[in-house]
RNA sequence: GCCGAAGUGGUGAAAUGGUAGACACGCCGCACUCAAAAUGCGGUGGGGGCAACCCCAUGUCGGUUCAAGUCCGACCUUCGGUACCA
């Protein structure tokens, strides 16, 4: 049952090193293909069997392509700064630059044992100064940038234009709050015990391992990614991305279109504003609702409130997002009312005003008009209130239910009344504009990017600043980061950085200076790494204009990774690209052209795999017990690549089976098999298979649908075993195509046949279509659509002749009797049916 | 709730609107063997029939069509994402 594959493939990965085989090409007049992996956090843990899923996908298209002659750049790197290696180093004082660099030791080792054909010559390395030198260069790029809002693109903070009457601190402090990094005062999500501030989507990993973690307003950095929401929204539809993928970014996104609305404040000059996308419902107002951080509620709140409010906006402040979830789901409306009005902009109305938590300051305006009638929230609201409900939409057809919130005709809407929703909307809009009430307005949910972490284990954020608190950009890049033992957040919300004065404090110029001392996010190291393959030894530049310009054209050609980077990963990069695109730093608008997500491999007991319970399958065994090839094929013939699907230990047996039963199809007793390699036994019968599979195989790699590929190849050897003899041609030929899936085996045949150089750069079979053509076909002949017999004949029939041929079929012929046939429909050289009464 | 993906043999899965289940796993049988394993060859959706054949079958119910796993509508289930976004 054995073949010898340990020794095979240690022979050709061996051979591979030496020889430099997959060294990327440097002659930019060949076609280039760019096919690019997600880089992984290389964890302690080491290399999961899902991971290489995805790398052997990519890995059989950077084959074909080099043997297609393409030049190809297939690299592989390591995103390697991250809060795992951090917590480590706190436990055992070990530093994370030692385990991170064991770590990718590890998985290097790992990756280059399952044979896949990186150019590991451009390995890169998110911790390294040498990397991120570039992560910083392109921070500072949005530091010294703006966004023009009138030409849609970002430009150089110098081309920003400063009103005169703006002098020194106020001057710059203009300039900072159009940068397109930014300090900001945002609440965060502060876990007191991890003395760190938690991203959104690592809350619930946190709380679920029993930590507190407290909304808390922090100073931190901010990318001004709501400045490119437009864009980002827009430019989805240029890519060949999976539909879901950019549904999902399209939510994220979350454009909506309505109005601002204008709401004088009674008493006051002050103007409340909100953002409706029911302008329509305007006269439905009974009631209006702040966020309870809103700033107008510090001015408006009338003394008799003052307690109450006070202590609603506590308890707010420390509800977690858990809560709040919870709230929400319990239909439960909670809020105060603050004890002022604002007046109706059409009627002049006093409206009173409220603050409740399910009012969100960071979306819109952070205030609301509630229109009970016409929207859930509000209804819920007002019951509990007893505010008063007024309907202004009524339904098309059938009972209005309230609350209402389709589209239907307005009503109790003065000169409004009778207008369909959207006519209404408009009409609204346009009096608003003309009494300067009001505008038109598109709406983004996205937020902000929340940039700064409070952790040693990150890039520095390249600013200082003076004692006036002006913020210096660092000129002198890579800001090191500097050494330390001691892993300990300050405590006070400021990394650890803040414990090595040394370093914190500085002098140039006979000026003292602070550095930051926060980092940043593991997602910036990964925001541009694809461009940093394009050049990785690049010392002046993330990558130069020329290597750019080839390697990146149209985008990475095809970009496999996990679905859940969907959002932010693939988000994050698309909006670095389109800065460095605004600055000319790139000549691309979008970086991925084509994007595939792998599905997660499940355990054998179909759940997903996890060391509690204990179905984790480690590729370090499997490749010992079966070969690095068995593995790579085994993956690939699971299912679709895009599906979730269990791992079986029988069926890699079946895998393991095929490629030993190839090894002595061709190599029998450990010598070549010169019967196989005779004339062969059946001209016809073998290039008809050979062909089928080269198309077959061929095209099946185009859609990345590599278990039909696979079983092509099964089908051939199946039949090659039948035949016996299939000669050299057809023998040296069928080996080409396995070597992108196999490519160990492949060489080992490759040489045995005699041929010379890598089977990795021989030339990619092409099918001719001449060995595909039947003489004759199955017929298949059907009454009312039901099978009722078959029959051969001869390919390009005529219908006249298909259908005798088909009436003098016995069973046919049976079948017919007595009936009369309204209908005949014939499918050329395939099938014929009969319609009879 | 909303958005997305998917439901096909005992299992993983194939199938430009035109022969449902390719290819594998598993199982059964045969050959080789003293025997077993390995290997090779054959069979294998369910039901009926000695047989030729017939009936049923792609989550459910309808529809379009000469013809539907595939297209359309409603529903059920599973998985993924998201959620007080005004």
């Amino acid at each position: 049952m054995s073949y010898p594959f340990a020794e095979i493939e240690k022979k050709w990965q061996e051979h591979w090193d030496k020889d430099q085989t997959f060294r990327t090409g440097e002659d930019f007049s060949k076609p280039k293909y760019y096919v690019l992996d997600m880089f992984p956090y290389p964890s302690g843990a080491g290399l999961h069997v899902g991971h290489p899923e995805g790398y052997t996908a990519t890995d059989i298209v950077a084959r074909k392509r080099r043997m297609q002659g393409f030049n190809v750049l297939h690299p592989m790197g390591w995103d390697a700064f991250g809060l795992p290696a951090e917590r480590y180093a706190m436990q055992t004082g070990i530093h994370p630059a030692i385990t991170t660099k064991q770590n990718i030791d590890n998985f290097r080792r790992q990756l280059k044992a399952l044979g896949f054909s990186y150019d590991w010559s451009r390995e890169i390395d998110t911790t390294s100064p040498d990397y991120y030198k570039f992560t910083q260069w392109i921070f500072l790029q949005f530091f010294n940038s703006w966004y023009d809002t009138e030409r849609k693109k970002a430009r150089p903070i110098s081309e920003l234009k400063v009103p005169a009457e703006l002098q020194g601190k106020e001057r710059e402090e203009f300039i900072a709050k159009h940068r397109l990094a930014y300090i900001a005062n945002m609440p965060v999500n502060w876990c007191a015990e991890l003395g760190t501030v938690l991203a959104n989507e690592e809350v619930d990993e946190w709380v679920e391992k029993g930590y507190k973690v407290e909304r808390r307003p922090m100073r931190q950095w901010m990318l001004r990614i709501t400045a490119y929401a437009e864009r980002l929204l827009t430019d989805l539809a240029e890519l060949d991305w999976p539909q879901g993928t950019i549904e999902l970014q399209k939510n994220w996104i979350g454009q909506s279109t309505g109005a601002l609305v204008h709401f004088g404040i009674e008493g006051t000059h002050d103007k409340l504003t909100v953002f409706t996308t029911r302008p329509d419902t305007l006269y439905g107002v009974t009631f209006m609702v702040l966020a309870p951080e809103h700033p107008l509620v510090e001015t408006l709140t009338a003394e008799s409130r003052k307690a109450e409010v006070e202590a609603y906006r506590k308890a707010t402040a420390l509800k977690t997002d858990l809560d709040r979830q919870l709230d929400a789901a319990k239909k439960e409306k909670t809020g105060v009312m603050i004890g002022a009005h604002a007046i109706h902009p059409l009627t002049g109305e006093k409206i009173p005003l409220y603050i409740a938590d399910y009012v969100l300051m960071g979306y819109g305006t952070g205030a609301i008009m509630a229109v009970p009638a016409h929207d859930e929230r509000d209804f819920a609201f007002a019951q509990q209130f007893g505010i008063a409900v007024k309907q202004v939409v009524k339904a098309e057809t059938g009972e209005t239910e309230l609350p209402f919130a389709g589209d239907g005709l307005a009503v109790n809407s003065p000169v409004f009344d009778g207008l369909k929703t959207p006519e209404a909307k408009t009409k609204i809009i346009a009096h608003l504009e003309k009494e300067k009430t009001g505008e038109r307005r598109t709406q983004y949910k996205l937020r902000d990017w929340l940039f700064s972490r409070q952790r040693y284990w990150g890039e520095p954020v390249p600013i200082s600043f003076d004692d006036e608190g002006s913020m210096v950009a660092e000129e002198n890049l890579p800001l090191l980061l500097p050494e330390s033992q001691n892993f300990q957040p300050s405590g006070t919300g400021e990394s650890a950085l803040a414990n090595i004065p040394e370093w914190v404090n500085f002098e140039r110029k006979g000026k003292k200076y602070r550095r930051e001392t926060n980092t940043m996010p593991q997602w910036a190291g990964s925001s541009w790494y694809y461009l940093r393959f394009a050049d990785p030894h690049n010392k002046e530049r993330f990558a130069s204009a020329e290597a750019e310009k080839y390697w990146l054209a149209g985008g990475v050609d095809l970009y496999v990774g996990g679905g859940e980077h969907a959002v932010l990963h693939l988000l994050y990069a698309r909006f670095w690209h389109k800065l460095l695109y605004d600055l000319g730093y790139v000549t691309t608008k979008e970086p991925f052209k084509k994007l595939v997500h792998q599905g997660i491999i499940l355990g054998e007991d179909g759940s997903k795999m996890s060391k509690s319970r204990g179905n984790v399958i480690n590729p370090d065994t499997v490749v010992a017990e079966y070969g690095a090839d068995t593995f790579r094929l085994y993956e690939m013939f699971m299912g679709p690549l895009e599906q979730m699907k269990p791992w079986s230990s029988k069926s890699i047996e079946g895998i393991y089976r095929f490629l030993a039963r190839v090894y002595r199809l061709y190599l029998g007793e450990g010598q070549l098999n010169q019967k196989l390699l005779a004339a062969p036994s059946d001209e016809k019968a073998t290039q008809k298979v050979l062909h089928q599979t080269i198309k077959k195989v061929s095209e099946d790699i185009e859609t990345l649908s590599l278990n039909t590929a696979i079983s092509q190849m099964m089908i051939f050897v199946n039949e090659a075993y039948r035949l016996e003899s299939i000669g050299n041609e057809a023998a040296q030929t069928f080996i080409r195509l396995l070597a992108p899936f196999a490519p160990h085996l492949s060489e080992e045949i490759w040489s045995a046949l005699g041929m010379q150089g890598s089977i990795a750069v021989a030339s990619w079979p092409q099918h001719d279509a001449k060995y595909l053509v039947e003489s004759d076909f199955e017929a298949v002949i059907q009454i009312n659509g039901k099978i009722r017999g078959r029959t051969r004949l001869a390919m390009g029939i005529s219908d006249a002749d298909f259908e005798s041929a088909a009436r003098g079929v016995d069973t046919v012929q049976a079948a017919l009797d007595g009936k009369s046939v309204k209908k005949v429909i014939v499918v050329k050289n395939k099938m014929i049916n009969f319609v009879v009464a």
